[in-house]
DNA sequence: AACTCTGTACAGTTTAAACTGTACAAAAAA
DNA sequence: TTTTTTGTACAGTTTAAACTGTACAGAGTT
């Protein structure tokens, strides 16, 4: 067994379980990225993710800063190191389905409030002419608290 | 009450509601494509939607393809009309979730196998010296078998 | 202090997705 | 049959996302 076929393998796997992490909702690099971190067992510099995968140093600036944002990588200190060192949040389930389900959540809620609004605006005015637009509206309103609760429910 | 102020109100209600729709996967298009057709009581042309929604009728026929194959709209026959009629599934919440659901356990197992058999690959040679990457894949699709069964309890 | 190194802001480029208009095959109407 | 209508294939355009290279501020080193 070579490095090469390591090296191979390696790829490989960045391949295969980035297409699983961009369904979180990460880019395709973002993926790659968060990848090649949780594959290595030492943090590494923007410089060591270029170089790995071959993309610019700028991409690694901005990808590493969304990993961060969302709490999947982690700057780690280490003495006599001057650059930036990062490894990956070895937590993979809980992280994940953390951040994927809050920011389902946010957004759901988000859109139920305006939706809501848009409700009592309605109801404000004399619209007994018009009833099926509130009747869909209810109805597209506890469709987001059914997305709320089964969101929940995945948390747990 | 008039009319616009109707029109006004869908408007807005399909904006929001094609926020939510989009986190499911569906373009914006394809998104306020089915919101529309889920506001509307009848059945929609082509041209309806194309005129409602300011788009070409390209992609009002692109759009409705897909969101038949995702099972979303349906076909609908009406004696004496030629134009084909589209109306939009009602069971809101069953719709969505099943083809999320099943999307989702259905990319994440393509991955999971692409792993496993690179697992295969790599205990057929002789690794000892590289315990890590083992390691890391068995963890990687573990984490796989972890979604799928969070996905499936979302399901039922 | 001057000099070196590192991360990122920013402008510009490349790449991919969304969308349109024209043209045409298949079906319906005359 | 010919004529009209309807949905979609396809090529081309527009729009948005991804990515790069240069330049520079701030921190570290000498």
């Amino acid at each position: 067994m070579n490095n090469s076929t390591i090296e191979n393998a390696t790829y490989d796997i960045i391949s295969e379980f980035a297409k699983t992490i961009e369904m979180f909702g990460l880019s395709p690099l973002e993926a790659r990225l968060f990848v090649y971190l949780y594959l290595q067992n030492q943090p590494k510099t923007l410089d060591d993710m270029s170089e790995a995968l071959g993309k610019s140093k700028t991409s690694m600036s901005t990808g590493i800063r969304s990993l961060s944002d969302f709490n999947l990588v982690t700057l780690v200190w280490r003495k006599g190191v001057r650059k930036d060192l990062y490894e990956a949040n070895n937590e993979l389930f809980k992280s994940f389905m953390n951040n994927y389900v809050t920011k389902w959540i946010n957004a759901s809620n988000h859109q139920k409030d305006a939706l809501e609004k848009i409700h009592h605006e309605l109801k404000k005015l004399n619209i007994e002419e018009y009833p099926e637009i509130t009747d869909n509206l209810t109805r597209i309103i506890d469709f987001h608290r059914q997305l709320e609760s089964s969101f929940r429910r995945l948390q747990s």
